[in-house]
DNA sequence: CCGATTTTGTTCTCACGTTCACAAGCTCCT
DNA sequence: AGGAGCTTGTGAACGTGAGAACAAAATCGG
């Protein structure tokens, strides 16, 4: 049953270039932190430097920055400016992404408005939206603009990246659009699960999930004394009324 | 069944009630797809459905449920509204947690009237700035107040859970006043790298991480023949000539 | 020129997370 | 009642990630 004949133990059977996901999420953390030194005037920073400064350990650190290349010069540290440059091309901030943002609510208009998008390397195209009582509005520099104009503009301006801030209701909608428009990454802060064929990147920022995973770990800190064994199984034959957590305010 | 007879250490070690932290991400998920179940009058769901709706396998969902007790019933699955509720106890949303929002501009507007704060379970109790021009604005039924109250707040309102919609600059100094008086758990918004002590939880959405992830896996997509356009190593700014790995300066 | 010192790049080991596969257990049908 | 058919819960295999430890390479002082 087990085959592992044919596999070399010892590597770990990386890919050429395959930079390992986990390491893929902290190098913009590192580019941020390098940007911070380098806009302090430091131009040589020792792993340990740069891991403090990124709120990781410098182990992690050496180790993610090895799968780009062997950017460092021993006992001496890394050149920032360079450092930079290379984590930046690996990365694709090097040249401009066009983004599209879609449904103009609070949200949108806060990402529409959030001027240093992030750092360089990435331009918004437009902001879509498909209620024409916003259609025209002008945020910052830009117009809002009709939804349906969405293909005409990932084909004129080579849309890779959408950015749906619509609410639940539509958002699957909104994706598939996109999608058959061209766009091939997508970040998504609608509440819902979107699905998308592959080839297809989807990244999820959630408020709601974030702030239950704070009260989880919250709970368990203040808990333990406060909150009673729950009980072991209420009467839940068809009733949908659970009983409260005992401790807390009667409901 | 928990206690192996031998001295193998079949178990994992988990601790009691210690639920990974993975999975502790993912109940929101499950708690979000069984509420949509539940308003689409769904009384029982089977780990393959549940998993459908939450974007996941069935067996990791199995898993997750799993560490939380035996909810479901084999040959059958689970109560939607049961399992719900087990799921809102653990996470610890069956109380309401008081927050404060720091920070007012574009973002911190935008979740102030985010009317439905996730799911039940979160209530705004301020919104926070220490700009005086915006101190006493309305934003929905709440008023901006001055940051210099965050400790009466905290105090009176029991705040646990605090949001740092700051620009990066003020951010630490924000989180600092939180931690003192008696915020412990943070959701930060503002791209830096925080620093709090021992037994503060902090979580961080950074949009410009997640688009350059996004960037990240773009080029990949696209990359190899369709780009052209980076150069191996041009002048960045025409500022700085990086020094060759091996080039040997003279002293 | 050589050894001491510093710091990187890498290897090794362990822990965590995911997926598979299947026994246990429940319901339903005959 | 008893077996057939599902579906859960979980043990085990597998893959990925984190951290410790160390050899390799560079600088610097003598």
């Amino acid at each position: 049953m087990t085959r592992a004949s044919s596999r070399r133990p010892g590597p770990p059977t990386r890919t050429e270039r395959g930079i390992p996901e986990a390491t893929v999420a902290r190098l913009p953390v590192y580019l941020r932190a390098l940007t911070a030194l380098s806009d302090g005037g430091i131009a040589t920073a020792s792993s340990e430097d740069l891991a403090t400064a990124a709120g990781v350990n410098s182990a992690k650190l050496r180790k993610d920055l090895s799968y780009l290349g062997s950017y460092g010069t021993r006992g001496v540290g890394y050149d920032v400016e360079y450092l930079r440059y290379q984590i930046a091309r690996e990365i694709g901030v090097t040249q401009d992404w066009a983004v599209v943002i879609v449904g103009i609510g609070n949200l949108g208009h806060a990402l529409a408005n959030y001027s240093g998008f992030g750092t360089r390397g990435f331009r918004i195209v437009a902001l879509l939206d498909a209620d024409p009582t916003l259609i025209g509005e002008r945020i910052g520099d830009m117009e809002v603009r009709d939804f349906a104009e969405l293909e005409d503009i990932v084909k004129a301006d080579r849309v890779s990246i959408g950015v749906i801030t619509t609410p639940a209701g539509p958002a699957q909608e909104v994706c598939d659009r996109l999608v058959a428009a061209g766009v091939t990454s997508i970040l998504n802060f609608a509440p819902v699960v979107l699905s998308v064929p592959d080839g297809v990147d989807i990244r999820k920022v959630d408020l709601s999930i974030e702030l239950q995973i704070l009260a989880y770990h919250e709970q368990r800190k203040s808990g333990e004394a406060a909150l009673p064994q729950v009980p072991e199984l209420p009467a839940l034959n068809g009733l949908t009324d659970y009983p409260t957590v005992g401790g807390g305010v009667g409901a």
